[in-house]
DNA sequence: ACACCGTGGTTCGAATGTGAACAACCCGAT
DNA sequence: ATCGGGTTGTTCACATTCGAACCACGGTGT
């Protein structure tokens, strides 16, 4: 085992806000969406997946993986959501096993709704914070980190 | 109100790669701490925290809003942490209110053992993906992010 | 037709995180 | 001295999250 390469002061300075900005930002739309639109992000952020797919619905596991979220947790929240009527579950023709969750009329209202004020926040928390550069920089950069962590430990090969 | 500025595509990517790189990195995190040093990441993050901590020691509202978590998540973490032996409590001479959380030596002791791996596995997740200009500018744009969401609300001021 | 392995979802138990309500206490103004 | 306001931690009830166990099914090879 080679010696730890412990962070300088950059990379300290990265990681720390990396952290922060997490928390915060985090902490600040669920806080919004709640108050102003009843949800949680998690709910929201379904809702918007399931808006944006081509017909309104998708696959469970699908669906878990966007959102970055566990299989069990999405089946958590898409039955809280199924409760408050803004989701609906389709059994998919073609596997039986397979799941859509679907968007409904009352759902998308919902969605209609809450969207502004969380482009809003999220402008406001984040995105107007940065100048240009900053956003295009930490586009690329976290896009990058997300795409190496996503799907397969490819880390050796 | 205005009508909404929706985000355009630079800024849909640093926001939707900002949320997936903090669920994906936080997830990893977990696990790799989880599995090399059976501690949590609000834990470990407790423990870097005392050390780093001129007497190994903070009070607990300090505490929280450096680890940005709850005044009653950090009771319940700092109440796991002495059950392990890692963290102690010790009352505050000059308020009676106060509690300090202190570092034990074997909290201090898990800490360097841990510290490696962790450091290691930040790295691969995040720090060592990004170029050095990559890595300035998400210190800087973070940090006012975090500085900005830190403190009072001064939203409406 | 049948045995097998991988996948898709749900269920279950355990661990956390949060805000509100509390009780005790510090401090400054009256 | 004491009254009112803001602090400090804790307790409590509740909402989530996650991984492991599980069940049912799809697809493939024989």
């Amino acid at each position: 085992m080679a010696q730890t390469r412990w962070l300088d002061e950059q990379e300290m300075a990265a990681w720390r806000g990396f952290l922060a900005a997490g928390h915060l930002v985090a902490r600040r739309l669920e806080q919004q969406l709640k108050d102003e639109a009843g949800l949680s992000h998690t709910q929201y952020e379904i809702l918007v997946h399931l808006s944006a797919a081509p017909d309104g619905a998708l696959r469970m596991a699908d669906l878990a993986e966007r959102l970055i979220t566990s299989k069990s947790g999405l089946t958590y929240q898409v039955a809280q959501l199924e409760k408050a009527g803004l989701v609906g579950r389709r059994s998919c023709t073609s596997d039986v096993r397979g799941v859509f969750a679907e968007l409904t009329e009352q759902g998308a209202a919902v969605l209609r709704e809450a969207a502004p004020g969380h482009v809003a926040a999220v402008r406001e928390a984040l995105i107007d914070v940065l100048d240009r550069e900053q956003l295009v920089v930490l586009a690329e950069a976290l896009g990058e980190v997300s795409r190496r962590l996503r799907g397969p430990d490819r880390t050796g090969e």
